[in-house]
DNA sequence: TTATCAAATAAGAATTATTCTTATTTAACA
DNA sequence: TGTTAAATAAGAATAATTCTTATTTGATAA
């Protein structure tokens, strides 16, 4: 990914760019799995010494504002962020506590006939979250 | 809900009972919603002024333990507890957060067909959990 | 019933992820 | 190049939860 890429994608989202938005994008979209806010701290701790955690915490929400990036609550109660924007469940492994995306296109069809069915009348559901729970085999 | 009925559901689940189990055990089946540890707290003060905090997170706990509730963590990072312990969704309204139960044996056994239907090699599935997101109408 | 003892509790200190505050710096633009 | 609103660094503040320790209590057996 170009700094030219990563700053386009910024500025066209409305955002300042800035040095610290460069990094802290650039590792997110590093980053194999589901970072919190202090993960990313870390690694771009070394090469970047002085950008602080406030920093890293306020920039990773304003790209969710944003939508450059989503973010959901794990089991734990932390902040997880997620560079992969479109739908996708996630698998949780109770044993090594990782998160995985999950993504099944027959899944979202089923779901999406589901909400489609007037199942969930008083209810307009905007998104849906999946968590399958349960062990690596 | 009587008092031996609840002392032989937590005794049963093989906890002792105490007076704080009994009143808590009874403040959560009366909650209509999905409590956090402070609003049961709360709810029992004023008759027990006697029950810390710290006992209710742990009387809690030790309720999930031996699978005499659930619990589950909202979307701001609170841990949430649900009396209610069979399998069901949760509807999230973004505008006014409340979590509401929702089950449907459809929806069901679409996700249990989908999970059988070897869709998910490589990981064993033992629980589901599935949140709609979105407003009430 | 009473003594025993492991388990439960109260009280409050400690922890930790996150947010907030304020002074300083910087990117964008005229 | 100067101006200004937005962004940042540093660290204090907050809030949910866990931990620690001394005390109390429920269950069991004598």
């Amino acid at each position: 990914m170009t700094t030219e890429f990563i700053k386009n994608k910024i500025t066209d989202s409305g955002l300042k760019f800035t040095h610290q938005r460069w990094v802290i994008y650039d590792a997110l979209h590093q980053a194999d799995s589901h970072p919190t806010a202090d993960q990313v701290f870390e690694d771009i701790k070394s090469a970047n010494p002085s950008i602080s955690l406030g920093t890293v915490y306020k920039t990773l929400d304003s790209f969710v504002q944003t939508g450059l990036i989503q973010k959901f609550m794990d089991q734990n109660g932390v902040m997880r962020f997620d560079a992969i924007i479109d739908a996708h469940s996630h698998l949780y492994c109770k044993e090594t506590h990782e998160i995985k995306d999950f993504r099944n296109e027959e899944l979202e069809k089923i779901i999406h006939n589901f909400i489609s069915g007037h199942k969930l009348k008083d209810f307009e559901v905007e998104e849906v979250s999946i968590v399958f729970k349960g062990r690596k085999k």
